[in-house]
DNA sequence: TTCATAACTTTACGCGCGTAAAGAAATAAA
DNA sequence: TTTATTTCTTTACGCGCGTAAAGTTATGAA
């Protein structure tokens, strides 16, 4: 890439010596040619500073190299940190990552998925909105392009699933909130967006009585993905009528938790496990700010990893076999305890 | 879009009654061709599913209607919230953004660059890494893509530059934190990656100097764009150490003050303007997540709206003007001051 | 060395659209 | 109504590459 400018693959093979098609299929996958010829190739990759017309190229392809990643709310740090790790399995394997979040909007939902289609992406890994998702439409994309969904499952829906054992992970923090003091009450969304929320309630009510314990929800009215500010809204309103049923606390996801950890400081309320704290308070995900609350935040960790990587990895498969969805799976991975300061 | 699929242009120029030339001109810009023609092609586009084949449109056009937009850190709420702003004012103008996130890395940041580079954008708005940056590569970008710099200046690099009046900002907060209590010392990185530290550290002397007072940096030693950590590690030993010149600490960002934020309360320390309390900190830029520390942090707003909107705005003239750099702007927006709990 | 096979070169066509040029039609101005 | 002007249609070419087919060369096992 020291040397002149070539404008086109016709002038690259004449400088290299390597024939057109030959050129074509070394794009296309450089391992498709023979080792010498690549390194020939690539020897003259150094030399001259050419590279192929992305949309020449494209254009007659059955497949391109493009693969939508498309996440309910870029500008939540959860989101943001596993659609990285997800680009970067992507773009291990010689695949185009694209980026796209729906600022939790259904329409946006769709509207990037429209957008999409006019890459002719070779697939597409989704984390769906939920419950406010239009299935229908979605449905109708995947029938025509090789979607992974992660994060939030539909069911039925997709080539695969791939997500958190929630049942293990809230069974995982109740049994340790109740080995280390009161049975925990359940924080949540009244009507969550997020199908997790809802396997999440009931994990928690089977964990409890498994325990033999009394489950009780504390559920919060709001809509949308403001998760801290619902949080704080409800927490204030619970710290206030000082009518809990136990002086711990579950959330059902670390925002959650981090509204109402602002709510109980704000109110003077001591949350901790410490001795002579008020409340203890727990969350779930390891949502990246969870290290820097007030105080740290006990809770568990999805493994971010094993989502992103599983997730590339099967929908890399499909596209390379080229297969129907004749079989559907879905792979679960355990959370992980954090311990820290709050519970 | 509810009637059978067409497949080219040419079959969609039959069925509409509307020649062919006459639909490119119409896909590239619906105002260019005749009020009534327009009509007609869109009542067209409502009968029948036709969408042209992005990859064969931008293969010959002189100019696609991409837009780049390439940001540190995607995951830092700051830069996501901004990014999306921007993303809006783009659609609205009938251009395409292409976002892309360099996660805190040099190399990613010229690889972003270069991605761009392939699919021939019209323009891109760039927010710098800052001293990281590889100033060389951007520049030959620049020069060869409209670009505008937002967020962080690189001297005479791009068409122009949109950010904050850090001068201004900082100025009014310090001028706040000096009325209502002891004049702030300040809080920030020893060799921070970003431009606008430098811009606050020295509009903090100069605030202070023209109080009357005299400035105190402490500095954190550390690398990256991990603020929280820097902060939390540097305000424990601040904290630690109790050698404060003042009781009042003022951020380079709100990041650090999370940090910041977290070290005091774990050392015990009360942090608020109320009586009673041994440490006031303030911080920069009104994060998402400002409103939920605890206590909640006094701060001063940037203004995204502005900032976003005006480069935008800026980078859609430049290339519709088709001008090249013969003068290069640069856009302030002054702060607000956010007054919190915290100072 | 021989031969089957894989990998290459040569030749040729087509993809879906941009765009230029020349003439026809519609619109606006007189 | 006539005329000037804009907008449209018709025709035609080319962009840069994918890809197929047939022939040629290199490779490695026998």
């Amino acid at each position: 890439m020291t040397g002149t400018k070539i404008k086109n693959m016709e002038e690259f093979a004449s400088v290299s010596g390597i024939s057109r098609p030959t050129l074509s299929k070394f794009f296309n996958d450089p391992n498709s040619v023979r080792a010498s010829t690549r390194l020939r190739i690539e020897a003259a990759l150094e030399q001259y500073d050419y590279q192929p017309n992305l949309y020449a190229m494209n254009q007659n392809r059955r497949l391109t190299k493009n693969i939508g990643v498309v996440v309910p709310h870029l500008a939540d740090p959860f989101f943001a940190k596993i659609a990285r790790t997800i680009e970067e399995h992507i773009i291990e394997t010689g695949f185009r990552p694209v980026l796209l979040g729906s600022h939790g909007s259904s329409a946006m939902e769709i509207a990037n998925l429209e957008n999409l289609r006019s890459i002719k992406p070779a697939g597409v890994l989704l984390a769906p909105l939920g419950r406010a998702s239009d299935h229908e439409k979605i449905e109708a994309f995947c029938q025509e392009v090789p979607t992974v969904l992660f994060d939030a499952n539909i069911d039925g829906i997709g080539e695969a699933f791939v997500g958190s054992n929630n049942a293990q992970s809230i069974g995982l923090i109740v049994d340790y909130l109740c080995r280390t003091g009161e049975p925990p009450c359940f924080f949540e969304m009244k009507s969550p967006t997020n199908p997790n929320a809802f396997k999440r309630r009931s994990a928690y009510i089977s964990a409890m009585e498994r325990l033999g314990h009394n489950p009780a929800l504390i559920q919060a009215v709001g809509q949308g993905w403001e998760f801290e500010e619902i949080g704080f809204r409800e927490g204030t309103r619970v710290v206030r009528d000082r009518n809990l049923p136990t002086n711990t606390l579950l959330c059902s996801n670390d925002r959650l938790a981090i509204g109402l950890l602002s709510a109980a400081f704000e109110a003077g309320l001591r949350v901790g496990i410490d001795e002579g704290c008020d409340l203890r308070v727990a969350g779930h995900d390891d949502h990246p700010f969870s290290k820097y609350t007030c105080p740290t935040l006990t809770t568990v960790s999805q493994d971010y990893e094993a989502i992103a990587k599983t997730s590339a990895a099967i929908l890399l498969d499909r596209i390379e076999a080229e297969e129907t969805n004749d079989s559907r799976q879905e792979r679960l991975f355990d959370g992980r305890l954090i311990m820290r300061a709050s519970a």
